[in-house]
DNA sequence: CGGCCTTGTTAATATATGTAAATGCCGCAT
DNA sequence: ATGCGGCATTTACATATATTAACAAGGCCG
């Protein structure tokens, strides 16, 4: 099987030497059951993850006791980086469904930036292009209603699920609760609940066990009216690489 | 005068070639009027900047025509890196004091990258480290209340301008306007106000034109409920650096 | 089969926050 | 001095969303 590494190589195509490396980091993989912990909040950092397969979460949790998901990763994506910075991860990374994840260790990283600084550079647009990714979510979060908050998720999710190859003519799996959607985008369960009802009823989707069909395309988007521009920057790497004037 | 480097020395000490390129890039600097924007959302990326002197913010434009603010930017933040990963800005970057700024050009950054690891590893843990930040305050601004978001708030940017040593005693300059707070925080102007004020009356602060004193700080932490952990890893580098087992 | 637990659904009520509009304050330019 | 514009402050009112509770549907396990 391929292993996904869309996410690594949308900046910069790897060198045989570096696919090599790459395929190394492999190795050891390590099946997480779904709910269970991958890395706690408050917990010396390691070093970072590579999702496989499935999905996982990275959520903070309030002195409350609640707790906020701040976002939902799919397979392919790199999890723990933001806590690198940290002497204890800031973050806790959990599995939503059964998943699969490989290990990289801090030492992997230096010494990535040492020897392999097309890669370094590759994995650093690539936390970049996540950070935009969280101020667009926190651009919803804080300004705009239930509904659009939900299908600018829905719309998001469907984007990135068809860059990791898994969906189909609008078709998806959609494995997490309503608990859990509940603290993705910041409200109660049972105004999920409502909200995604609501938009059951405008036809715009469909919904059955654990899979969610899109049906009108520009219903959603309409729905979803702060979705924000996609500006993919494919040519990024080429920008920082040759000598372009400022 | 000595330039504000906090952010980049904090997790490497610069060598003497290092701190040699980082003081070339400060040549040129420019002033930027309050108000007026450094970069708009949307315009091509051709580098990031560095903010030597004032206030900034990033903010994300709404459909709808408002605006959210993401981060307040104080001198010796890095500009713009999010963007790096895109072909069009993300972001409006715009000087919210008089500001004065200095620019980094894409291509100088890939040189960072193949000549200066240790640079380059530095500033990448810093953008970690903003990645932790913002995921930080979503987690406030989409699960707790306004008086808990505005307290947040205002520890956050004390303890900031410390670093920056533009603190003293828990006295601050606090140059914005209650419209732009509310841009920040996901609320409108009215209900900042609300709670500037019953905030006042708690006797924790207490504001002067333009200017904010902390009176109580634990009483204030204890508003800021959610108020996160500082994990800050200032061994983040030798954690990298060293061939630690994982 | 029957119970238990998780998840989804619905209703009734409470409340935090938004919206609209008016007022006052202060600095600044004429 | 006068008026003007940006900003802070209030008031009154509207509403989206939270809270609590109860119940239904399905999966798992004895």
């Amino acid at each position: 099987m391929q292993p996904p590494f869309h996410r690594l190589v949308e900046f910069v195509p790897l060198s045989a030497e570096e696919a090599e490396m790459a395929r190394g980091w492999l190795v050891d993989s390590r099946r997480i059951a779904r709910g269970k912990p991958i890395r706690q909040e408050g917990e010396p950092v390691k070093g970072v993850f590579f999702l496989l397969d499935g999905w996982a979460g990275s959520s903070l949790l309030l002195r409350d006791g609640r707790r906020q998901i701040v976002k939902v990763h799919l397979p392919g994506d790199m999890l723990g980086f933001p806590s690198l910075a940290l002497s204890h991860a800031g973050e806790t990374l959990e599995a939503l469904t059964d998943a699969t994840i490989c290990s990289f260790p801090n030492a992997a990283i230096g010494r990535m930036f040492r020897e392999l600084p097309r890669l370094a550079m590759a994995l650093f647009l690539s936390t970049q292009k996540e950070r935009v990714a969280l101020m667009q979510k926190l651009s919803w979060v804080g300004a705009t209603s239930a509904m659009e908050r939900l299908t600018a998720f829905l719309l998001d999710l469907h984007h990135r699920l068809q860059a990791a190859g898994l969906a189909q003519a609008g078709c998806f799996d959609f494995p997490i609760t309503q608990q859990q959607l509940g603290e993705l985008l910041g409200m109660s369960t049972v105004h999920i609940n409502r909200t995604f009802k609501s938009l059951d009823e405008t036809g715009c989707i469909s919904r059955g066990r654990g899979r969610i069909e899109v049906l009108d395309f520009a219903g959603l988007q309409r729905l979803a009216a702060s979705f924000p521009p996609d500006f993919a920057g494919h040519d990024a790497w080429a920008r920082l690489d040759n000598s372009s004037r400022f």
